[in-house]
RNA sequence: GGCCCCGUAGCUCAGCUGGAUAGAGCAACUGACUUCUAAUCAGUAGGUCUCAGGUUCGAAGCCUGACGGGGUCACCA
């Protein structure tokens, strides 16, 4: 049973008067209010069209009997106006007065802990290239989804899965015994991640040539036999270029040697490995830094890819799975709309699905979830969808709270981002162009002079971060989504830095107000909120209702939307409103109480983005 | 081809789970800094919510079907 809010009491008082008036019995669940449209007078608006078919009577008539019940009866209704069947509520004073103190509690819009486990899984890099864009929504979705857990209440547990093994791996390790002469990142000056990257590309590079000579001489001869009618060279070569790493290249055989070195636990291919996957994670702790977000546990997969055997051999004593002849096993999930899986190999090998139920439960076991968030790209909908339906016929005590948080990629204005025409945007670069532009926009206004110059470039690369992860995170996790890397550093409009700018000033206020001495509010009499600061109110009476949609959708672009409309509503109140006023300290008093608060506010929801507020700006 | 996701202003996106005259930002054009910071504010202009049916007091939202874009259908991960 969670605390009654303030806007429970309007909800508590209409289901009251339908009761009284009508002698009826709703649901007060089913009883729901919005704040009125600017169009119309008054303050909250409840709709009575669907009590018209049970109370055979015209929805003004309702709405009317209701107000005028309300208007008597409650004390948080001063006044109504009906609008067919919408009734507008005017709210009293006392209302607007509870509301203004339980906005200012500290605990306003954070649930208390309830005992219920969360593990979120996010990030999912592979060893051998560098983090990039999709990398940076994918991070920002999870870091943001795991805050908003929090808020709401859950111990949550933030986990990656690093895929650090496989041929790829040995790719980049492959590449730079054969060209990097012992060079390392602290030899050339690169960053770790980047220096691993930079030999998967040499590699690749390397095997395209070996690829291309080999055209010219013995593949002109296997071109003869294998290609289809009338398939030019071109197209032949193009799709040719896997089997040909499997079964012509030297170097795709000595990589598959080394592959079959590693899984033998060889030393010196172990000792690579480790040295190699050692400076990618350096790299990658620096990036993570730099986006300010951390985990609590990681997994490797060359610690899970072996999990998950056992659960399917269990699975088909239980009648689960069935064997095949040549010793596969499979899962038939056509009853519900799903195919036959494969999920183990007929040389008794796991696949990508094995690995994950073996994770599963192994995170179970290990950390006692109650629910899972998996954060991963579209792309993989239908695994997940086969993943979910066999932990549930495996009866997993937690298969009924599994979720994938599902997104789309990020695309470019050019179109998509393609790794092999080299536009994959790199993440380091991307965040260094950003807080550089926010250094730019920051010197030529040049709000923070007086700052020490380390304060400073703190600023600079909060604003800058505040544009990148706003600018993704704003947009609907579900939507494929097209990054502009101009807009991305944009500061105006709905961005991140209108946002923190809103926060500024409330803190230049408050140092203001500190200095000239205004007194802190002590009581409420004799104080009505204007319009613009019921309007306030009413926005900031509706965070724990969008925490709460957030969490429930797995979407954090609505605490990105929210925070927006709350910090252009007050830049607006800002600008036509006075704050201190001397002849009226009490009202001053009031405003700065009330944009503290505000500040409050849009501090936390923009903490749940990710998101940091500087002092000054 | 089967299944899944998306389609709202020139562009990028909202639209509170079916409610009032569909909203923001960018771009364009007008105005507002001797004032609590103009990374701001006010205003003008911009829409057949892809299309066609249906459901009902009421549809951008729900249903059916087209059309357009994307994804996925490996003993890869």
């Amino acid at each position: 049973m969670c605390l009654m809010t303030v806007l429970d009491k309007i909800i508590e008082s209409i289901h009251h008067s339908i009761t009284q008036v009508y002698s009826i019995n709703i649901d007060s669940d089913s009883i729901s209010i919005a704040p009125t449209k600017k169009e119309f007078e008054g303050d909250y608006t409840y709709v009575v069209f669907p009590l018209v078919r049970e109370l055979k009577q015209s929805p003004e008539a309702i709405a009317n009997k209701l107000g005028e019940y309300l208007k008597t009866d409650s004390e948080w209704v001063d006044g109504f106006n009906v609008v067919k069947g919408f009734l507008n509520l005017e709210l009293s004073n006392s209302f607007w007065n509870i509301s203004f103190a339980a906005i200012a509690e500290e605990s306003y819009a954070t649930r208390k802990k309830q005992g219920k486990r969360m593990m979120v899984e996010f990030s999912s890099p592979n060893t051998n290239k560098p983090l990039h864009l999709g990398h940076i929504r994918n991070i920002l979705l999870g870091w943001s989804i795991s805050k908003i857990a929090e808020n709401r209440g859950y111990e949550v547990i933030k986990t990656q899965v690093i895929n650090d093994r496989g041929i790829a791996v040995c790719k980049s390790m492959m590449a730079w015994k054969l060209f990097a002469d012992g060079a390392s990142p602290e030899s050339t000056g690169t960053k770790g991640d980047r220096f691993v990257g930079n030999y998967y590309v040499q590699y690749d590079k390397a095997l395209q040539e070996e690829y291309h000579n080999w055209q010219a001489d013995e593949g002109r001869k296997v071109f003869d036999i294998e290609a289809k009618e009338g398939e030019s060279l071109e197209l032949f070569f193009k799709r040719f270029k896997n089997q040909y790493f499997n079964e012509y290249s030297k170097l795709g055989k000595a990589t598959k040697e080394m592959l079959l070195d590693w899984e033998r636990g060889e030393e010196k291919t172990i000792a690579l490995w480790k040295k190699m996957n050692g400076w990618v994670y350096e790299g990658f702790d620096r990036t993570y830094d730099l986006l300010g977000v951390g985990f609590d546990k990681v997994n490797y997969e060359s610690e899970t890819y072996l999990l998950g055997k056992e659960t399917v051999q269990n699975g088909v004593e239980k009648g689960i799975f069935y064997k095949l002849d040549d010793g596969s096993i499979w899962i038939d999930l056509e009853d519900v709309g799903m195919d036959k899986k494969i999920v183990l190999r007929s040389d008794g090998t796991s696949v990508y699905i094995t690995q994950d139920l073996g994770t599963a439960q192994m995170r179970y076991k290990e950390f006692g979830i109650d629910s899972m968030v998996y954060v991963v790209g579209d792309e993989q909908d239908y695994h997940f969808k086969v993943l979910f339906e066999i932990l549930k016929r495996m009866n997993e005590p937690y298969a009924d709270q599994l979720h994938h948080l599902s997104y789309g990629m990020v695309d470019l204005p050019s179109g998509k981002m393609k790794s092999r025409e080299g536009t994959v945007v790199d993440a380091d670069d991307l965040i260094m162009e950003v807080i550089s532009e926010a250094k730019n926009s920051s010197l030529e206004r040049g709000g923070v002079s007086h700052l020490e110059e380390s304060q400073q470039e703190e600023l600079f690369q909060m604003v800058g971060l505040a544009a990148l992860k706003y600018f993704i995170i704003k947009v609907n996790p579900r939507k494929r989504m097209v990054f502009d890397p101009k807009e991305s550093v944009d500061m105006q409009g709905t961005t991140g830095p209108y946002i923190q700018n809103a926060y500024v000033r409330i803190q230049s206020i408050l140092r203001k107000a500190e200095k000239s001495g205004f007194t802190t509010l002590d009581d409420l009499e004799d104080i009505e909120p204007n319009a613009q600061e019921k309007e306030l109110m009413v926005l900031m009476l509706g965070l724990p209702e969008i925490l709460d949609d957030a969490l429930q959708s797995y979407d954090p672009s609505v605490v990105a939307n929210y925070s927006f409309a709350l910090a252009k509503a007050f830049h607006r109140y800002y600008h036509e409103n006075v704050i201190f006023d001397k002849d009226n300290p009490k009202r001053s008093s009031y405003r700065i109480e009330l944009s503290k608060n505000l500040a409050r506010i849009l501090k936390k929801s923009m903490l749940l983005l990710g998101i940091n507020m500087p002092e000054y700006m």
